[in-house]
RNA sequence: GUGGGCGUAGCUCAGCUGGUAGAGCAUCGGACUGUGGCUCCGAACGCCGUGGGUUCAAAUCCCAUCGCCCACCCCA
């Protein structure tokens, strides 16, 4: 259903006969309607069961952070944090930006006052601004003294614009709220907790998990949504044994077989370490740069940018050359090979059937060692449902002590489309008994058979207004419940009231004291 | 950000070359004032995404715009 106008009601929409404009989902967000929301259940409800199986305790995380947790934990550079976040300024202070020179004093006072009493981040980045800024205007100040005097040249002239750019640029720098930001991923907020709370001391590794919304500004495609949802664990400290990486990716495996996922694919790869990879990577430009003119477009940029990208292209044409290009693996060294090849003995020993993808290259540069990816069927071009891999100097960069880290996230909505498109609809409970009443009577003893039936654990609906038996009785169809309890004036009178089996039509009468028994022996 | 496809009832869609809306399913009511599924009858449901243009006349043709879907880019 769409409503164009949304966005721009024509008429005044409070007023008058005007009809209300239509609101509407924001784009890239959905409902998760019943039926569909019981497989959600089912699919949180086996992690929380198989997740602690392996030790993991549930972290519950914020929605937002500031802003700067993640533009460190990604990388400032990368698109994700420069045009793929839900960021904002959080409530800013009320400070005018300065319009003109003689405006300028105002506004370096306010900004100082607040500074001063903490009304706007006081960040390193806002002291060094107001510092700078205090400095340039004193500057321009002088500059303007001489002007005044006469002293004007073509050099004076340069000089004092270039100087009033950069005061009012260094104004706009300042930051007026703090800046926070909806979510990208949870591996930055599961670091930052574990250093907030002094995880460190805990007995290590800390094994953690978590499940939630994530927020990415971009064109939603198919199982690609603005608003996602993920299921996340994180390994944190203690050492880097091959054989944590390999349990971990076991939990996984077990939890897709729990699940049902039929024909997901777990591929695996070693993308070195600080010393090994840059070589690589270099290496690999080098290859690139040979067969240039044989790349499209998107790959000959990637050169440059990030050689590694080379690898997700999709273009049949670039496919042979791809091919032909080194391996990391065979670049690896001796420490980064013996782990890899060590990784790969502790899966076989847990007997996880893998496949070694020299082409599954993380983007971030904290990335290490192991990664792996899941593919999973029915997932169109974004077939990817879970990816991980170790990042052991993640919790160092963002202020903590050096710590290992490995872990995966599940996307949570493509899981779900995988479940569902591999058929298996899985039967939803029904309700168990729809209460068929007619009169007064009936009513009082209707309301209290549906407590103590709902107390005994069954799915009961007890309409609220009379209703003609044949009315009723079809409601109850429809609904797909398995049994009406019939309760009339002759129910009632009699003390035997009467329940029917919907499937096949057939009734029984019963005490009110033996109904519970007889419904559980059914 | 770029490209392609699509917007008609709650859902799935018909409505060809212009003559101002239809079906099936679903919903509600009745046939059926103590018995559902079947059948029959009836009702409600639409500014044909929105705005403009062409025309005596636009769901239909043209332009714009918005929205949805899919793919690219990117992918934590």
């Amino acid at each position: 259903m769409s409503e164009g106008s949304a966005k721009a009601p024509q008429k005044d929409p409070g007023k008058g006969t005007a009809k209300p404009r239509k609101f509407q989902a924001i784009k890239g967000t959905r409902d998760i309607l019943p039926p569909d929301t019981a497989l959600w259940n089912r699919v949180e409800q086996t992690a929380h069961e198989v997740f602690a199986t392996y030790g993991f305790g549930e972290i519950r995380l914020p929605i937002f952070e500031e802003t700067d947790l993640f533009a460190r934990s990604i990388g400032f550079d990368t698109d994700v944090v420069s045009k793929e976040m839900y960021t904002f300024i959080d409530r800013p202070v009320e400070i005018p930006k300065p319009h003109n020179l003689n405006d300028l004093p105002r506004f370096l006072l306010e900004v100082e006052h607040a500074l001063k009493n903490n009304e706007i981040p006081n960040t390193t980045r806002n002291r060094k601004t107001v510092e700078v800024l205090e400095r340039t205007f004193s500057e321009l100040e002088t500059l303007s003294a001489q002007v005044k005097a006469g002293n004007i040249n073509e050099a004076f002239d340069r000089q004092y614009r270039e100087l009033l750019f950069q005061c009012s640029y260094l104004a706009a720098y300042v930051e007026l709220g703090i800046e926070v930001t909806l979510r990208p991923e949870a591996t930055a907020s599961v670091c930052r907790a574990y250093i907030e709370h002094g995880m460190y001391t805990l007995p290590q590794p800390v094994k953690l998990y978590c499940l939630g919304p994530m927020f990415r500004r971009e064109r939603p495609q198919k199982g690609r949504y603005r608003q996602f949802y993920q299921i996340d664990a994180e390994v944190l400290g203690g050492p880097d044994a091959p054989a944590v990486d390999a349990e971990l990716i076991e939990m996984l495996m077990v939890y897709f077989r729990k699940l049902g996922l039929e024909g997901a694919r777990l591929d695996i790869n070693s993308i070195g370490c600080q010393n090994c990879r840059p070589k690589y990577v270099e290496l690999l430009r080098e290859a690139l740069r040979k067969v240039k003119d044989k790349l499209g477009l998107d790959s000959q940029r990637r050169i440059e940018t990030n050689p590694l990208r080379v690898f997700d292209s999709k273009l049949q044409t670039e496919q042979g050359v791809i091919a032909k290009l080194p391996h990391i693996t065979d670049h690896l060294c001796a420490d980064c090979a013996q782990n890899y090849a060590d990784v790969k003995r502790e899966l076989a020993l847990r007997n996880i059937a893998f496949q070694q993808n020299w082409r599954l290259v993380r983007g971030l540069d904290y990335y290490m060692r192991t990664t792996f990816e899941i593919i999973a069927p029915g997932l169109g071009a974004q077939n990817a449902v879970c990816g991980g891999g170790r990042y052991d100097g993640l919790v160092e960069l963002l202020g903590g002590p050096p710590t290992k880290g490995i872990g995966f996230a599940i996307g949570e909505d493509r899981l779900i489309l995988s479940l569902q498109e591999s058929g298996k609809p899985k039967v939803e409970r029904g309700i168990d008994v729809f209460i068929a009443w007619m009169g007064e009577p009936a009513y009082q003893t209707a309301v209290r058979a549906a407590r103590t039936l709902r107390d005994a654990g069954f799915s009961v609906e007890l309409p609220g207004t009379p209703q003609k038996f044949s009315k009723a009785l079809g409601q109850a169809d429809k609904l797909g419940a398995r049994y009406a309890l019939i309760l009339g004036e002759d129910e009632v009178a009699s003390g035997q009231w009467t329940l029917k089996t919907l499937a096949d039509g057939s009734q029984a009468k019963c005490t009110e004291s033996a109904l519970l028994e007889y419904l559980r022996k059914l």
